[in-house]
DNA sequence: AGTAAGTTAGAGCGATCGTTCTAACTTAGG
DNA sequence: CCTAAGTTAGAACGATCGCTCTAACTTACT
């Protein structure tokens, strides 16, 4: 029931994801297996919360971290899914906070992590803030597969490529001593 | 009635964007006005985008781009509206290819002006290629001034501080020779 | 004053939504 | 085989939406 919902955002967006629809698709009662539409989202929601931050925590704990943040975010069908979730819940007060809290949450995660290793890369943290560094890492990933994901055509091919290839330099700096 | 529009966007999202609640909020009729809800989204992207396309030429003009750029890119007012027209053209066709035209033009307006600039600023252009530079600005600055308005409350204070500090040292080196 | 054009008021239609409800169906244990 | 629990089918209700339509109102010009 949540991959029917989670499909059919990725197909038609959030707002398609009816009782009608979910139960079309699933043969399944929404409204008797969940009590409301809200809880059915909040439930996608803290599935995909939970998958997020257990592959986060993988990724950042690899041998490469930064290179497996970059592909974990930079992943378009996770920025998609992650669009219609914030999307929805602009318009879902219950969805708010549980989307809001997971943010938090993979945040900390990353600046914990960036504060260990930021050196490491030869990055210095006080030019670099690691709440800075992982605002930026988001932000380009997001930015980048949302252009893609929408044919804006921003020369996103570039954009990956010089994207690698810094990420080649940060992980051999690393690596290196 | 544009105005009407952006305003009932910013404050419930584009779902509230309705022909009652237009018209009972401006005493006009939309469907004689616009012949359809679409052709006024439509209206609203094509002034929006003008209008941004304006500050963006403005900002990239002035004798600190990149911090007008940023500023520019960082309006909290801005990013929410932009949410909530990318989400909007996510289920409504007619908007994606509107939305998609300026996207472009905005990038190519800033892929241009780096190339012209990124020397200036000590940044080599062959290791952070202009597109890389473009997206990464938009994207971090979306990732901060959303996760702020939703209330994420993922250090973006540290976040704004840091990049006016990296900006501060940007735009000295590029007016120190 | 009279007339024509522009515009709004307000009812109404068909569609869809979330939700509830009752009757029917499935399944497992005795 | 029977019963009880779990689950679905399908109708129904009230609300809201985009859109259409007709009658009324405003405005400007002659």
């Amino acid at each position: 029931m949540l991959d029917a919902a989670e499909a059919i955002m990725l197909e038609d967006g959030y707002a398609a994801v009816t009782s009608r629809r979910v139960e079309a698709e699933t043969g399944l009662k929404v409204h008797y297996h969940f009590g409301t539409i809200d809880d059915l989202f909040v439930a996608v929601v803290n599935r995909r919360g939970e998958v997020n931050l257990a592959l986060m925590a993988d990724a950042l704990a690899s041998t490469e971290p930064l290179r497996a943040w970059w592909r974990l975010a930079s992943d378009p069908r996770g920025s998609r899914l992650l669009v219609e979730i914030t999307a929805a819940a602009n318009h879902r007060p219950a969805l708010q906070s549980e989307v809001a809290s997971f943010a938090r949450e993979v945040r900390r995660m990353q600046v914990q992590a960036l504060e260990r290793m930021l050196s490491e890369y030869g990055i210095d943290a006080d030019e670099f803030p690691p709440a800075l560094v992982a605002t930026a890492m988001q932000g380009l990933a997001f930015a980048m597969t949302y252009d893609q994901a929408s044919g804006f055509d921003t020369a996103q091919d570039e954009v990956a490529s010089g994207m690698e290839r810094f990420l080649d330099r940060l992980e051999a700096q690393r690596s290196g001593d």
